[in-house]
DNA sequence: CCGTCGGTTTCACTATTTGAAACTTAGTCT
DNA sequence: AGACTAAGTTTCAAATAGTGAAACCGACGG
């Protein structure tokens, strides 16, 4: 059921693969992935020893399992070093942190999905590469619903079709109308409230990253729960979130548009 | 001319420009790729086209410019949790850490380089993204030389083709016949020193952590400042951080982990 | 208005990928 | 033992997908 869309070429079809292996929590076996995969043995065959070649996969020799190589955990380094917010948004993620005191987070948006790319916990020290990296729905989480409500039409069709919908609490929206009507109210109001939609208790407010082209780079969080706070005093917060938001906006484009791009390799 | 390697097939050529655009520290546009890639515009043009439909890059379309896309971060997400030692030796660093007050290094090979996957530092709190994923030289840096000295053969060879051997200090081992004598003492002694061979002042004293059969799965040390204190006084410490690297390497196996790929295939 | 510079598309040519089927180990059952 | 079976590896003709020179387009800058 992994539907990864229309695997475009063999690198498509190669990335399907990596995705199988990685949705699987430990290494498999060249018959597990034989099962779920569409492709006739001799071909993931061949892609298996293609990525396995690369770096992208190890196979144990002992066990013959494959599970998901170094290499990726580099090039992470670097995807998240270029071409995710966080690093430029660290700073005032810890500033937003110290002013609430509450959890935050930093998302963006894969493949319809929330990825999380940092975070500041309200209680634990911070746990980056455990937390950073996880991903969540986007129909029932604050920041999903900010970039959903900023996304443009095409976009969000696509996303949209790519939701569950499942029925987390019985707040959560569950339909896509219901989805639809709310990303107006958020647009409308600026931002986007999480009233347990997605666990019980847990409330947040979430403002998109926009870019001054009005593209959506990603989203920013507060989250609480209704123990300590309710939705209307979490709202009130809202400007001072967009303001940070805003702020991490302006540098993320100033930072793109280096005139030069230096150094070639190295 | 870096030569990566022989790209093999599509996906290799793919996976490439992938590590090309990683390199730059920065989204890159279209024609700083061609002019340092063998590809002709077109064939570029469509691996990266692929590439962005993948979700491996984005494509900023104010600048036109490509950085790595976030899905790797996911992938490199599971790659961690799944395939590298860091979160089973967690605790042990913390312990590590704990008992040293020294900063600890978990890494792994990865071409020939070491890539860094955990680490605790002495004095700032974890940053895990920003540290986890970085690489450096295997011939100068103690987790680097731990694991060199029990390579197979076979490995030692490929991975001393790929060393610089730039000489980073007057105590840098720059030549392979000094490595190659290096390791046999590191091998007879049971663990490495790095004596200020990467950074002056720097010096550490790392194990490798072996599975059962003998295989090389990653690296621990402990690293200090020669004036804090002395290269005896950290050997000193060795059986106790080589027990922490069995325990590591005990619960690793135990848990059915597959172990580093050691040599490519023909 | 013309020339140039990025970037995108075309299209005949070819190399790569495909996958059914045959083969090889390494176990297992009788 | 011998003869099955499961799991992984290899073959090879057919077909598909990738190639890249060159043409094309649109946005500058003069």
């Amino acid at each position: 059921m992994a539907a990864e869309g229309h695997a475009d070429g063999t690198v498509g079809k190669a990335l399907d693969v990596l995705d199988m292996v990685a949705s699987h929590g430990r290494p498999v076996r060249f018959s597990d992935l034989l099962v779920q995969s569409a492709y006739p043995k001799a071909t993931l065959y061949r892609l298996l020893q293609t990525l396995t070649h690369q770096g992208m996969l190890t196979l144990d020799p002992d066990t013959g399992t494959y599970a998901l190589g170094v290499r990726l955990v580099r090039l992470a380094h670097a995807a998240w070093a270029q071409s995710s917010l966080a690093p430029i948004a660290r700073p005032h993620l810890d500033e937003l942190a110290a002013k609430t005191g509450e959890t935050i987070h930093l998302a963006q948006m894969d493949q319809g999905q929330v990825l999380y790319v940092d975070k500041r916990n309200a209680a634990k020290p911070v746990e980056m590469f455990a937390q950073a990296g996880k991903v969540g729905p986007a129909y029932c989480t604050g920041v999903g619903k900010a970039m959903l409500a900023w996304a443009p039409p095409e976009a969000l069709e696509a996303a949209i079709a790519r939701q569950s919908f499942y029925r987390h609490t019985e707040h959560t929206l569950d339909t896509p109308a219901k989805l639809i009507a709310e990303l107006q109210a958020i647009r409308a109001r600026g931002h986007a409230f999480d009233r347990e939609e997605h666990e019980s208790g847990i409330i947040c407010c979430a403002v998109p990253i926009l870019s001054r082209s009005g593209r959506v780079m990603g989203a920013l969080s507060v989250t609480s729960t209704t123990a300590r706070t309710t939705l209307d005093a979490l709202g009130a917060q809202a400007p001072m979130i967009k303001d940070i938001a805003a702020k991490i906006a302006a540098e993320a484009e100033s930072w793109r548009f280096p005139e030069q791009v230096q150094g070639r390799n190295a």
